[in-house]
DNA sequence: CGCATTTCCTGGAGGC
DNA sequence: TGCCTCCAGGAAATGC
């Protein structure tokens, strides 16, 4: 479950790749690349990597000339620097030769990611290439309001992508704890201080979940394996039955936006 | 329009 | 120990 944070960490590990020239080209498994299908050795194989940034969930490689790579660790993605001389995991579908005896590698068992290879003026459409909403991280209060105008189930709001980017369960219901607003409260309703508590309980809680490195629920890992630890720190998700560090209210669990979603019943009161 | 439901997929957890 | 069922969820499609 990379979310914005998780996202952020890998972009930020894989930094040593910029610069370097990828070299030869595995494609384990065919059908989690799309795009620039036909060949992607050719497309890959001798490019230099530009720059590595992240928009939303997805991760960007600048290969030069208009040609980029785009992944998308879904659920279980991960997307690793390794020694060419190490086993390759089970489920791993793309390698990269990516010089100094090292690959990178995309691993992704649940099978929700994706590689996109786009030459410079591939469209960019399909199945997790959707439009997108603003960065949590640069979206102004202002611009915040304006997106909560309509009336919707504040929780399936924070989640929709093309609202708002790079949100995902986890830090929804974490901002929406720290902000005190039940999940299913209509976001039209919320006052002009819920308003301004829940978009600095946004940024708060990605910077701060940016700075330990993500949360390593499962089976998350940064772009050298390693593992985050801001869920440690979590208030709300994955602690139901256990108290509100705030009240010690027994956390509860429900579904909103046909996920689960993790509250204290007593501090986000509907 | 909003919202619930279903789909994709595999590993891990829990029941028996 | 082994087998079965359920559940996790990002994003999009479908139905109401």
């Amino acid at each position: 479950m990379p979310e914005l944070p998780e996202v952020q960490t890998v972009v930020n590990t894989l930094q040593p790749l910029v610069g370097r020239r990828l070299g030869a080209v595995r494609v384990l498994r065919p059908d989690v690349l799309h795009g620039e299908v036909e060949d992607p050795a050719g497309f890959l194989c001798r490019r230099t990597v530009r720059a590595i940034t992240r928009r939303a969930k997805r991760i960007v490689f600048d290969l030069g000339s208009g040609r980029q790579m785009i992944v998308h660790l879904g659920m279980t993605g991960h997307l690793q620097i390794e020694p060419s001389r190490a086993a390759l995991r089970t489920h791993t579908h793309l390698v990269v030769a990516a010089g100094r005896g090292s690959e990178l590698r995309f691993c992704d068992p649940r099978r929700f990611g994706a590689v996109w290879l786009l030459a410079a003026g591939t469209p960019r459409r399909g199945r997790g290439l959707g439009p997108l909403g603003p960065e949590p991280l640069e979206v102004s209060l202002a611009e915040f309001r304006g997106l909560l105008a309509r009336s919707r189930q504040i929780k399936a709001l924070l989640l929709d992508q093309r609202v708002l980017a790079g949100l995902g369960n986890i830090y929804a219901d974490e901002s929406l704890y720290r902000a005190g607003i039940h999940p299913l409260a209509r976001s039209s309703d919320l006052d002009d201080v819920q308003v301004r508590q829940l978009y600095h309980s946004i940024r708060r809680t990605l910077r701060a979940a940016i700075r330990a490195g993500g949360s390593s629920i499962r089976d998350y890992r940064d772009g050298n394996g390693e593992r985050g630890w801001f869920q440690q720190r979590l208030q709300v998700y994955g602690r139901t039955g256990e108290p509100c560090r705030r009240c010690r209210t027994l956390i509860t669990r429900m579904q909103a936006a046909g996920r689960s979603s993790h509250l204290c019943p007593n501090c986000q009161a509907l």
